[in-house]
DNA sequence: ATATTAAATTACCGATCGGTACGAAATGTC
DNA sequence: GACATTTCGTACCGATCGGTAATTTAATAT
């Protein structure tokens, strides 16, 4: 998980792996059937390890406001996030995928926007989002500029010029 | 250029090109030396033949509102991008690129920018841009949602979507 | 028409990829 | 302790990569 996630999928081989963890490329074989298999179990952990922490902030019932700023600082500045999100990497990379990891793929994307609707609606009732547009593509909004400032990350932009092109992408959100 | 263009430069070999444009690999050599001077050629054959049309729209001296909607449906609509573009699936795998291509690639984003904020920068002497954010990272964020755009369009997403959060985006910089 | 040069292609190089056949070591069973 | 079974790793497979040596083809000069 960590070359995958340091790296890119893409650019690490099975070979390059077994090496760096030590383990014979049969045993990896015979855990996780092939690539895929191995990918998707990477994925999977990945998704527990690290997703779930965003999609807890989502569910916590703060502020729109205080939200908004907590996944702008986790996105542009936290120290966990300096190589990017492997999700974002996997996806970015979907068609190099295989079958198995590109459905789980969809999957966690699907599941995304739909924390980030469930999160809308929830502030929309709390009142401290105006709610001038559909929940839907607002949500898709939110989920694709996050997704945009962790690939940046990936791609070692300024942690400055990242924050401030989320802060006024999501500034569309608030009241102002 | 077309072969990287629909597909991604990562995923089309010199073989692969070689075999479709019926020219034999030694030749190919002979004429850009390796892999990366053949991607830079290719990116400069790009950079003049589709890149210089969106220079154009910012230069011609149109409103706010019609330049960024000309955008909008070039970025979300036009058929010329329907896979994507090139130059942005180059700096999307810049860390896979050879020097020379990657050069180009860096100097051409820049440019870019530099259109971006040529362009705010008339408008905003226009009178019909609110200036209320620095002229930088506002190019910079132009120019960043709309590679966004481009790159979801290469991901064959919705384009009814693409264009919502696109048009969401740059909601940013219009008189409200 | 022949000799010389330039151009282009065939056929190959070592490296690396994802994936596996098969023998060696460890474990369990009587 | 002898034998059956499962576990594991070495050493390999064919395919493909970027790149090139060597030979054939084509063009040109004499």
């Amino acid at each position: 998980m960590q070359a995958y996630w340091s790296e890119d999928p893409a650019d690490v081989s099975l070979n390059e792996i077994c090496k760096r963890a030590g383990v014979s490329k049969p045993s990896l074989y015979r855990g996780f059937g092939n690539e895929d298999g191995f990918m998707r179990a990477v994925l999977d952990r990945y998704a527990e390890q690290v997703l779930s922490g965003i999609f807890e902030v989502l569910s916590k019932q703060a502020t729109l406001d205080e939200t908004l700023d907590t996944l702008i600082n986790f996105a542009s500045r936290d120290p966990k996030m300096e190589t990017g999100c492997l999700f974002y990497k996997m996806r970015a990379g979907k068609h190099r995928l295989g079958p198995l990891t590109r459905q789980r793929v969809e999957e966690i994307d699907a599941t995304a926007v739909r924390a980030y609707e469930d999160f809308l609606v929830a502030r929309r009732d709390a009142g401290d989002w105006a709610a001038d547009r559909p929940v839907g593509s607002t949500a898709r909004y939110l989920s694709e500029q996050i997704a945009l400032a962790l690939t940046q990350r990936a791609a070692d932009q300024d942690k400055d010029q990242i924050q401030e092109t989320l802060e006024l992408a999501l500034s569309v959100l608030r009241r102002r």
